[in-house]
DNA sequence: CACAGATTGGAATATCTGTTCTATTCGCGC
DNA sequence: GCGCGAATAGAACAGATATTCCAATCTGTG
């Protein structure tokens, strides 16, 4: 046993793996072995024991207590704790969280409720976003635009800055895209650039915003294909689509997460861009 | 033992699930509380031994056995393993899952990797900002612009969506708020109207754009309070701030998640609103 | 090459965990 | 209030788990 027994153990599993990586170039052979695994795999180790851990790590049981007194603790058992509560609490019940934040939240005004609430409806609308993910739609939608000349983004209101960032982020990939964003009155003018050639993403939740809906309207009639983001298959955008998303974001106090169709957008644009980059090479 | 004993057991958590909460009308007390507390603490029933559950449940270890054994299981660890594998699959490790979704996603070209690196990246950002959060700094801004006239929100290229979702949720609110657009060149003449007794948002992430630095200078000679959103302390706008708060978002591909930064200003825009209307209450 | 110290494998052990069993309690119809 | 069946508490048991220990092996050094 070495003089690093006498230590006293790490704290947090993020000083966990401070030291564990400091010291590790230092450790014998089946000690790093064990030490490799453990961070490899983090959520093994909380909820396996010792010999299952031990035979993925193909190590000797014994060998992984040895490796948690190297490190300060008593016993394998003490080191396994920190794991445990290291998942503890990564991600408590959201749906639970949620309900007990929303009755609490906007009564007392703590801003750190506050934001803890959203954070949690966000991360609930990408866990949710990424269990209904369809690659047929998503496969469908990069060929469309990534065919298409230029792309045309539509929003208004909340649902604007999701075209902003479209159009921002598709150009920076160096695919044509323009925001219709309707100053001056001239969105009609804008859109009236569009042609069967081109393609629109348009996006719009509830309550669905008739400006959004009237353009689209019309790039229908003028043949431009269009994808389409809304948050139901009743949207009044929904028939117009040649593509449809539905992305379902979980709100806190009557105010929704966008975080769901942000990613769903970075992933359109990127996605498209690479398309474009390797039809083009 | 009832006749259910017989039946199989749940194969997935979400069926466990549905199971239980149709049944649990029907269940005699005991096997009741330890239906309740299976549900409410899902977390620890992976994590913890029967007889810590136990006593947490106020039930008898024999009586989640007893439990397991209504359900379908074999005993209490097998139902245990279903919580345990619920919780291996729910969120694997980011770090580790983004290293290896960046190796291949951008190469593939497969939306769906994509997509869940993208998903991945969003839910990072956010634990962090979760981890982070410090109540000094909310408080801080949130009386500042509670106890401004105006308050107007600048932000430029990606960090635009951020200012015009402000400028309309704090709208929605009822709180007066004004983007800076810059639509036409006309920016500077927009923050001219702010005075010392409005207020500033000012967001920009690296590459600082110059145009909201400079406004943010002008507003701060005008003795205009402002609160900054920006990603270090080494931003050209750190030192403008009445108040700073750095965000620190993960990216996937050179693409920058927003999930956090929308967290914070949704909260701000809230947490604002609801003061005033206490104060005008 | 031989030696000493560190490292490791694997059996033996002590502890703890889940399970079973039985006496007791509880709830309900008569 | 009595008696019956279900439900429960708690002790007793069987099994698995972490830990310890010692002999075997490896590694670096004189």
């Amino acid at each position: 046993m070495s003089d690093q027994a006498t230590a006293e153990p790490p704290e947090s599993f993020d000083d966990f793996q401070r030291r564990l990586i400091e010291i590790e170039p230092r450790l014998p052979k089946r000690l790093r072995q064990a030490a490799a695994y453990a961070l490899e795999h983090p959520d093994e180790f909380a909820l396996s024991t010792a010999s299952a851990l031990a035979r993925c790590a193909e190590v000797q049981a014994s060998t992984l207590v040895r490796f948690a007194q190297t490190l300060g603790f008593a016993g394998f058992s003490e080191l396994q704790e920190l794991f445990r509560s290291r998942l503890r609490n990564r991600w408590p019940d959201y749906s639970e969280r949620l309900r007990a934040l929303q009755q609490n939240a906007r009564d007392s005004g703590d801003p750190v409720d506050l934001l803890f609430g959203f954070a949690d409806s966000a991360a609930a609308s990408i866990a949710r976003l990424r269990e209904v993910a369809q690659r047929r739609e998503l496969d469908h939608a990069v060929n469309l635009l990534a065919g298409a000349g230029t792309i045309h983004c539509l929003g208004q209101r909340r649902s604007f800055c999701v075209a902003h960032y479209l159009t921002y982020a598709l150009s920076q990939l160096g695919v044509p895209a323009s925001l219709i964003d309707n100053v001056g009155g001239l969105g009609p003018e804008e859109l009236a650039q569009a042609g069967a050639g081109d393609a629109l993403i348009a996006i719009s939740f509830s309550p669905y915003a008739p400006f959004t809906v009237d353009l689209a309207k019309r790039a229908r009639r003028a043949g431009v294909p269009i994808v389409v983001v809304t948050d139901s298959a009743l949207s009044p955008l929904a028939g117009l689509a040649d593509v449809r998303f539905e992305v379902v974001e979980s709100d806190f106090g009557s105010f929704r997460s966008l975080s769901a169709t942000f990613c769903l957008a970075m992933t359109l644009a990127v996605a498209v861009g690479e398309k474009r980059a390797k039809a083009a090479a």
